[in-house]
DNA sequence: CATGAATGAGGGTTCATTCAT
DNA sequence: TATGAATGAACCCTCATTCAT
């Protein structure tokens, strides 16, 4: 999924991949301390281990920056899921796992979702369009594997309001592990999402079994 | 709920309260459209109707101007919310009174809400604090109605979570209403996930009578 | 001639005119020694005695300071040349006189010509008209003077280009200082000129009466 | 008159002269269009066909293509004006022709002329002085041709003012063209600017017949 | 000889905050 | 109390120049 919109100046296309990694590894890591706005260029490039000079031969701006941390993330998140996915037959066992790992997932990119959820409406259009367009593929893998997995128990568009749930309900335990993690460990939140939403789906049976 | 911590060189009480209440207003009007990063000082006092220099004399910094905004937000819905529970004896009916309401004031309060998710993370500890105080406030409102209105249906750390759930289902509505508001209207989408929260509870027979 | 198109944010108009002198006098000073693009704004600000910020009350841009250059120093030019054209009836003698004056003034005023010729070119266009058409009025008053004082001794067309002429060669006794001053003092620069001029026109007789 | 004071790395003479060359005609073209200060060293790199690290192994500093600049645009007026001049017996009519020749190229030069008017002050004081001597050459040129073709109407030191003037005023087609082109066309303006000339030598004779 | 990635000083500009009036 | 001119640290970004390959 490259389509990368963010031009640079250095030609070699396996030095821009790696100056970009390092580039977002640095800048995520400081995003998560102190946000968009509170980090500046030159920490970006000392944190990614080269001179504001260089930072500039990869990026045109520094909302580039966000983009291109915005697109890691969500090819992070997107790629593993698929993996998840398309391991498993459909199957209201495997519902469960996919829905597990997810969660999971969310719990081990806390930090990096809660960058999502910062700046996005101060991007460029286009810009912005692309990213939404990244976290609506997500909802839809979700919405599928729901209806795959547990055939002629929800509508389509039930399906799609539960995957839409489900989604922000994983971004919530990173949001709000503040709250959330005084009252139950990640087993536990997820265990209980998923009990109420095969509830949802009267699928009772077929969680009890799995 | 004043419990002011913001500082005015301003001695008359009154004053400072009608001053304040211009520069939310203002403010929240600014922070909608350009967030608050992107907001200056002189905008915003501007925007309050008063010069720069009056502004300073009812905030200490720009960050307090963030606060007071949170706050007077947090406060609006918190009232609302009261308001509502109060009026209604504890019944499965009220209950789906309640959280009607609540989806219908996010619905109101869509850019409102969106601030409130943008820079909480970078205020100053103690004053994140009090913010984060006044929002498990309201979800244990939430959490409350469900265990009165509908008692024995469901486990304290049950309503809990369906409590967060809630909470962050309302403001998803007004986060994601970009995709979100292409399926459902909002009487569609509360309707839903009523039927959704009922199912989950076990309470069909009280969803469909009420 | 004030017609003022940049834009301060300071409102008294009295202070904004006195301190866009105080930044007219400290660039000219700087423009002359380095040229505008190797001045830079902090140079100018402390050279017009005060901070960068305040000098960013005054100007929008860099390119301003240039323009409030261009349009004092055509002012200044353009109201000494008003002055000596208006005190005088128009005869042979007094067009002597005014273009003697107009030398003088060029000869006192070499640097400040010389920048005058150094950005026009990169000026935004229509701040870039405003300096051409500044320029053209000037060539108009000589224009008249010469059909004025020497009436139907030149064509309207052959005056338009003897101004022209004189124009520059006015300038150009600054700009070619360097070599000219060899030659002539200012004063035989000057009755050289002139006596080629009043030839031109065959008006020798003219010329040597006054 | 090579003298180049321009050190290469590049051994290769005829290298060297081929890629300054190249040099020479990439920057005229982007100065021409923005000036010295507001072309990169890369876009002259680019623009001359080779990358900038090779145009570093050919000058020494930003500043040297401006040089080598100068000294092409002044070859090349140069080289052209003893053509006419040494093509020619001395007369009358033939002062007419180095003239008309010398006011056409300045026709056809008006950007490179431009150009050298822009930046000469800057330039490090040798390199100035050899700036400044190439066009002292010029004007001895066409002062010797006054001399020459209209023997003893004229003394040396007249000669020499009314060498400066044609000079400038040629320059002055270039720069003041967007003004003068809407009064007269190239041809019109060399025959008034020529009997001017001519009536000031008193040699209206002289220009009529010829 | 040619290349182009790397550098970092320095430039233009902004804006939160202060303080004399 | 209200004003708004003044301040300067700090920001984003550019670009001449170098040097390892």
């Amino acid at each position: 999924m490259p389509k990368r919109s963010i031009l640079s100046s250095v030609k070699d296309e396996r030095l821009v991949e790696k100056r970009r990694n390092q580039i977002i590894q640095g800048a995520i890591s400081l995003f998560k301390q102190k946000g968009f706005h509170r980090t500046t260029t030159r920490e970006i490039a000392t944190e990614s281990g080269f001179s504001i000079g260089t930072l500039y031969e990869y990026i045109r701006t520094k909302e580039d920056v966000l983009f291109l941390v915005y697109e890691a993330i969500n090819n992070h998140v997107h790629e593993r899921l698929v993996q998840v996915i398309e391991a498993k037959d459909p199957s209201p066992k495997n519902l469960i796992g996919i829905i597990d790992s997810y969660y999971r997932l969310m719990d081990e990119m806390q930090d990096e979702v809660t960058i999502l959820y910062q700046e996005v409406k101060s991007l460029k259009t286009d810009i912005k369009e692309q990213v939404l367009e990244q976290e609506r593929s997500k909802v839809q893998m979700l919405k599928e594997a729901i209806l795959n997995c547990l055939p002629e128990k929800a509508t389509n568009i039930e399906a799609e309001l539960l995957a839409n749930n489900i989604f922000v309900q994983g971004h919530m335990w990173g949001f709000r592990r503040w709250t959330l993690s005084k009252q139950y460990t990640i087993d536990e939140y997820i265990h209980m999402q998923l009990r109420f939403l095969f509830t949802m789906l009267k699928s009772e049976a077929e969680f009890e079994e799995a």
